[in-house]
DNA sequence: GACTATTACGCCAACAGGGG
DNA sequence: CCCCTGTTGGCGTAATAGTC
């Protein structure tokens, strides 16, 4: 069910009008495409046939691509309105859904739902609980499962009117795989910025599904060598590191990378699984893990974590160790070593410190 | 509070390799 | 041979953290 080619038509999709159309006085013309089939959906604008007449903002779909990436969330109530509108003007319905029958799409793109972000949500869903749902969602048909559909556009909205135990307004369209990729991926560029990684699972999630990396660029607004380094990124570092660290919203792409090139041998995994099922590990925030398994694998320059030199008596027992780990090193006596020692061993180290200390002053 | 260093990120250009 | 796609190095800018 790969889906091939149709790069042409979806772009028109949710890129055509994203940003071209301001929220207000639109008089959507009524000479629009009618309610279409699955894939034979609005033809390329740039094409520019079947365009309404006077809507002369939609010459350029690059720059008008360009703006959708810097408007961010200004933009989003603008596509809403939009597309809410457009749906009205095909002739689409809104229908009240019941939660339960909408699955999320098939491809997940976020890596955790918590966070500072849940305060936004709650948000939310305190502003549904008391103005209602003034947006639909968008939903598709589920392909997979007669009887249920899919989420496009409105996942957390989705989310929030699923906790209310309310039913969720929703517009429901046939999409094509692509297009529900290029919503879902248009979504997330509006919306909450994904973190390096989280694009990065996206995007390989997208491309393992057999789209293609023009598309899949293209839902997640990057080039191609951004696409490359992602997809490096995705490939190097196995997936339950991944999920162990979270999305990390603080690490980017550079050390992402070098994280990515510190895998590969059967030591580093190793040490990587020590890390993140170390308690420290689990207790630390998302950046944190991230920065903590860093570290640790780029310490291989030193092989082994040192095992701490051990000294020797005459006899060849050990009377005391050096451990010379991190930036304090220290000699453990061992265990029943006369204390009588102990103190002259102190002694003996201050007054070689005092000297040693004036020959380099 | 001003300055500096670090990091993230978008972008470009050069390059490599595989078809046609 | 050129074209297309993907990779890599690197640059400039902006945001953030750290330092005095």
């Amino acid at each position: 069910m790969v889906a091939g080619n149709r790069k042409n038509e979806l772009k028109a999709l949710f890129s055509g009008g994203s940003v071209a159309t301001p929220p207000v006085a639109n008089p959507a013309p009524a000479t629009v495409q009618p309610p279409s089939a699955p894939a034979a959906r609005a033809p390329e604008t740039k094409s520019a046939e079947p365009l309404p007449a006077g809507e002369g903002a939609r010459t350029a779909s690059g720059a008008i691509k360009a703006m959708g990436l810097s408007l961010g969330a200004i933009t989003r109530e603008a596509e809403e309105a939009r597309a809410l509108r457009q749906a009205l003007v095909d002739g689409e319905r809104i229908l009240s859904l019941d939660p339960a029958l909408i699955d999320s799409s098939f491809v997940e793109d976020r890596l955790a739902i918590d966070g500072p972000e849940e305060e936004d949500f709650l948000a939310l869903v305190e502003s549904i609980r008391e103005n209602g749902q003034q947006v639909p969602i968008l939903v598709r048909p589920n392909p997979a499962k007669e009887g249920r559909y899919q989420t496009a556009y409105g996942h957390r909205r989705l989310r929030a009117v699923a906790r209310l135990g309310l039913k969720v307004k929703a517009i429901v369209r046939l999409l094509t795989d692509d297009e529900l990729v290029l919503a879902q991926g248009k979504e997330n560029a509006e919306r909450r910025n994904l973190s390096f990684i989280e694009r990065a699972t996206f995007a390989a999630a997208l491309v393992a599904r057999g789209f293609d990396r023009k598309l899949v660029g293209e839902a997640l607004s990057v080039q191609k060598s951004e696409l490359s380094r992602l997809l490096q990124v995705a490939e190097g570092v196995p997936q339950h590191i991944v999920r162990a660290i979270g999305p990390a919203p603080k690490a980017g792409r550079d050390r992402w990378m070098s994280l990515a090139g510190l895998f590969g041998s059967e030591a580093a995994t190793a040490k990587s699984l020590d890390e993140i099922y170390s308690g420290r590990f689990r207790a630390a925030d998302s950046d944190q893990r991230f920065q903590m398994l860093f570290n640790r694998l780029s310490r291989r320059t030193r092989p082994e974590p040192a095992r701490p030199e051990e000294l020797k008596d005459a006899e060849g027992r050990v009377f005391a160790r050096l451990h010379r780990v991190g930036r304090s090193p220290r000699i453990e006596f061992a265990a029943g070593t006369d204390p009588a020692f102990v103190d002259e061993a102190v002694a003996l180290l201050a007054r070689h410190y005092n000297a040693f200390a004036a020959k380099r002053t």
